[in-house]
RNA sequence: GGGGGAUUAGCUCAGUUGGAUAGAGCGUCGGCCUCCGAAGCCGAAGGUCGUGGGUUCGAGCCCCGCAUCCCCCA
């Protein structure tokens, strides 16, 4: 059978994230290291063997053979560069210089040519088990406003529009958990060229509808979909609808300001509404173009500009903004001799509008077309006299759509492309999200479709989810038998000497740290790539002790001790996912249809 | 012509402000279910990190040239 009926059905835990911004701050290895590290620097100083104004960072990375130990950092190579000295030597006074809290290390050794590394004892690791799900504030409540999509209401959203919207979503999410104060808008522009080429559009349509035109008058730039259609067809079902397409366009308003376009704006933006509710993209505010144009917002901010001689009138009467030089970008026009604003100036006047609103931080997520717009929002916000670093954009590189290998053309004026709701209906909302958060946003990528539905049972969010279910499963079967997860205690770290169990406890330490990092970087995807990480180790320590240390045996010490190691995996896979906006299922199951082929005999 | 992005395993992609023997998923090949969920695990094969220079103790990462692809502007 085809694979739309080959999901697994599975059960939604309820969202588990909590995140307590008055908790002490979840303090993560590396930073204890480099805090030692950084301390024996400071006794190197005093002591004269440092230079008073050399400050070097102090790097912490995790080496990739285990035999050098948890962490490594390659300090004294850079002091040997900067003092010009052996780096053997100044590895040896770092070493001596390290005052580490007790029990805190195993070991700290020297290799050459010039790293410190350390290896953490057992129970300093399990230590952080106390709070691994506590996230740091490093936002710090700054006033972020995260605009996202923004796609004009002149069709359905597009797998690239779908691109944005989960990246911008998931950075939502991750930025709030980190203690940014974040808002979310969608930007929706209603009015200008497009809108009257949207409503004209469906003026044609209607007309065919009625009978009025065999279509041979429809526009050669119009929007020639299908949706326009459907749309036009409930357009002119209504008294309003059949008596404007009755009517010359011309003559029913303005090109983009007119029953048409309002109705199409109407009924567009609920499609578009539906699909992101579908996709599980969240606004907090849509904020419309026309409330700009309508309140005197956009009027006063080039009158602005022009008193403060950011902008200008040239001979034909239109009014430009400066660039006065800067990156080699000629004028802009912002109000055409015919009086009409353009998109720029109404972007100048919404940006100045966040500005201030008192948003310190403006992250616009946009696709990889429009980088050339950066430039002349950063000036225009400098001119308005906001600091243009305040303003942080995003692009978001194409998505080329592929099925079965074959590009598949898109355009929205043609009418031929999938849309983001075909794609969340036949691959579904979880494995359309992962798949999207797998990569970094600032790279091209392929997404085809039969592949995204054909590799539906082995995607890899599946594999996340399964792990979680895992666990629940695990935890069922304790409750079953009366046993409930137990709280942290510090001798728990003692029975829970497998190499499986070790590696869990160090992977389950970095969760804060990757999601920190994250948030800093507006980079959702590293998250994605951590819960594989962790649910791999996960999957590799339930299945290689299946046979001989269960989580739940006639031991209670190390019982006690296992489950709550996996309820601790659970845990970060459920925040995790909860962070991309992807559910943690407590049961997948096959369905009868989907086992596997028994082998013919 | 100017600008932005990309180039890493057969395919799709990671690679954390320059660090030790470059990773994952999928695909391929070979193993593992009486026993907490096999949507799993274990192993193997697979690489001149597009190319040529440069910077230095050290480059997938930084600088310059070139090639190819995507996009924007003129």
């Amino acid at each position: 059978m085809p694979f739309g009926g080959a999901r697994p059905k599975m059960r939604r835990a309820k969202a588990c994230l909590r995140i307590d911004p008055e908790a002490p701050r979840g303090e993560i290895m590396e930073a204890i290291v480099e805090r030692v590290l950084s301390e024996a620097m400071e006794q190197l100083r005093a002591a004269g063997k440092v230079p008073q104004d050399l400050h070097l960072s102090i790097v912490i990375e995790r080496p990739k053979r285990e035999e050098f130990g948890d962490f490594g950092c390659a300090l004294p190579l850079a002091l040997a560069k900067a003092t010009r000295r052996n780096p053997m030597e100044c590895g040896k006074e770092l070493m001596a210089a390290i005052q580490a809290p007790e029990g805190l290390f195993d070991a700290v050794t020297f290799a050459p040519p010039g790293y410190l590394n350390f290896k953490v004892a057992t129970a300093a690791w399990f230590d952080r088990m106390k709070d691994v799900t506590t996230l740091p504030a490093v936002g710090a409540g700054e006033k972020v406003l995260l605009e996202f999509v923004s796609a004009n209401p002149t069709g359905p959203l597009h797998v690239g529009h779908g691109r944005g919207a989960v990246l911008g979503d998931a950075i939502a999410r991750v930025m709030r958990a980190t203690g940014y104060a974040v808002q979310t808008e969608y930007y929706v522009n209603d009015v200008g060229n497009q809108m009257a080429m949207m409503g004209l559009s469906l003026h044609c349509r209607g007309r065919e509808a009625l009978g009025l035109s065999d279509g041979s008058d429809f526009p050669e730039n119009g929007y020639k979909g299908q949706y326009v259609r459907d749309v036009a067809a409930e357009f002119v079902a209504t008294a309003e609808g059949k008596a404007a397409c009755e009517q010359p366009y011309e003559d029913i308003g303005a090109r983009d300001d007119n029953p048409c376009t309002h109705f199409a704006e109407q009924r567009l933006l609920v499609v578009i509404q539906d699909t992101l509710k579908a996709g599980g993209i969240h606004f907090d505010r849509w904020f419309t173009e026309r409330t700009l144009h309508q309140n005197g917002a956009l009027a006063a901010t080039v009158q602005r500009l022009l008193d403060q001689g950011h902008a200008y009138r040239d001979e034909a009467g239109a009014t430009l903004f400066r660039m006065e030089g800067k990156a080699d970008e000629d004028d802009r026009v912002m109000v055409r001799a015919s009086g009409v604003p353009t998109y720029f100036a109404a972007d100048i006047a919404y940006h100045d509008d966040k500005a201030r609103r008192g948003f310190t931080r403006l992250i616009n997520i946009w696709g990889a077309d429009h980088h050339g717009y950066i430039p002349r929002m950063k000036a225009s916000l400098e001119a308005l006299g906001h600091d243009p670093a305040c303003l942080q954009v995003l692009l978001v590189q194409m998505v080329t759509l592929t099925r079965g290998g074959v590009a598949v053309p898109m355009g929205k004026r043609s009418g031929e492309f999938v849309t983001l709701q075909e794609v969340l209906e036949e691959v579904g909302q979880d494995a359309v999200r992962f798949l999207f958060l797998l990569r970094k946003a600032d790279s091209q990528m392929e997404f085809d479709l039969d592949l995204a539905k054909s590799q539906s049972m082995e995607n890899p969010v599946y594999y996340v989810q399964y792990g979680h279910a895992r666990v629940a499963s695990i935890l069922r079967k304790a409750a079953a038998q009366g046993i409930a997860v137990p709280g942290w205690e510090a001798g728990m770290g003692d029975v829970l000497t497998l190499p499986e169990e070790a590696a869990l406890v160090k992977d389950l330490a970095r969760f804060a740290a990757v999601v920190a990092s994250a948030a800093r970087r507006c980079e959702p995807h590293h998250i994605a790539f951590y819960l594989m990480d962790l649910v791999k180790g996960f999957h590799a320590y339930y299945t290689r002790n299946a046979h001989t240390e269960k989580v739940i045996s006639a031991d209670p010490v190390k019982t006690a001790a296992r489950l709550f190691l996996v309820a601790r995996v659970q845990s970060v896979l459920a925040e995790g996912l909860a962070l991309l906006g992807v559910s943690a299922p407590e049961e997948m199951r096959l369905t009868a249809d989907d086992e596997p082929a028994s082998e013919p005999d």
